[in-house]
DNA sequence: TTGACTTTGACTTTCTCTGACCTTAGCGTT
DNA sequence: AACGCTAAGGTCAGAGAAAGTCAAAGTCAA
């Protein structure tokens, strides 16, 4: 079994374990499974993605953390559907038709969209360069839908 | 648990119980919790800031004091009052601190603050380079805020 | 044998804690 | 008043504690 697959199959295990969320200290998960602390980077971008229902946040410094949690599927089916429909790039009008599309089918509230679309929007993203503006519309589209399905507080 | 966050618990205890008002003696609380004096200030100048919504006076000598006040506002003003301390550029632990301001004080709800603070992640803007997120995070954030305030308000 | 996936470690960034030293205020004394 | 003693709080830089980044090297299957 790879380092990778065991890492990624404790910290799965601990979700599965802890209600859908786990918060490991990076180094001393390393020591434990006897990798280096960057292994486990690897593993939480290549397999804790929005992609796949996870949200990862973290802390340096004393007292740091990493924190996985698992987004509950059950009641936002829809959009992991679309989340998972978007791939590395997506333009505007794509991101708005589907803005759209799920306002009408109720998937999401008005204000959400709102603020999604906000993020999206060129104005918001001048300083971005232009050719890499659809590729952060959809790191940020995936992201903030992905929130929305999060209900853990 | 952190030095820095048994500090913060305890002033902010002391202010939810007075009325957003609290006064500590430095010397007194470092001994009591079991830091150097100078920790409080640590703590005080990284999460009780005028940007947090707090307002901060102390005095030496003897009789000394430090007063911690808690700033309170209408919900529009408070946003604008943000929106406006923001300049060109936003790092993300200053976000994060005022989101949870805002939070607190009720001007803005869970769900619009938890999809603010995605858009604003590290991890939601990796393809921004480095030196230029702090200036589309402050983008994203004043972007989004104003969608609030004209649809919430 | 090429291309995708893994592993590694040197270097960077962020956050926290601590102590030595500095400044200010009140209170007696002269 | 002026002086100095004592009791606060303030500052700052350095050490320490995590986590993040990136590119080079390794692995393996098609």
């Amino acid at each position: 079994m790879r380092m990778s697959d065991l890492v990624a199959k404790y910290i799965t295990e601990m979700l599965d374990s802890q209600n859908g969320s786990a918060e490991i200290q990076r180094n001393e998960l390393a020591g434990n499974l006897g990798c280096v602390p960057s292994q486990i980077n690897y593993v939480i971008t290549s397999r804790f993605t929005p992609e796949q229902g996870y949200i990862v946040e973290s802390r340096r410094g004393g007292g740091g953390y990493i924190r996985i949690s698992r987004v509950n599927m059950d009641k936002g089916t829809t959009l992991m559907h679309i989340i998972n429909s978007v791939g590395n790039t997506l333009d505007k009008a794509t991101a708005e038709a589907m803005l759209n599309n799920m306002l009408q089918r109720k998937a999401v509230e008005l204000v959400a969209a709102k603020l999604i679309a906000a993020a999206l929007s060129d104005r918001t993203l001048t300083h971005v360069e232009q050719d890499k503006r659809d590729v952060v519309r959809a790191d940020l589209f995936k992201n903030m839908l992905l929130t929305l399905n999060n209900w853990e507080v």
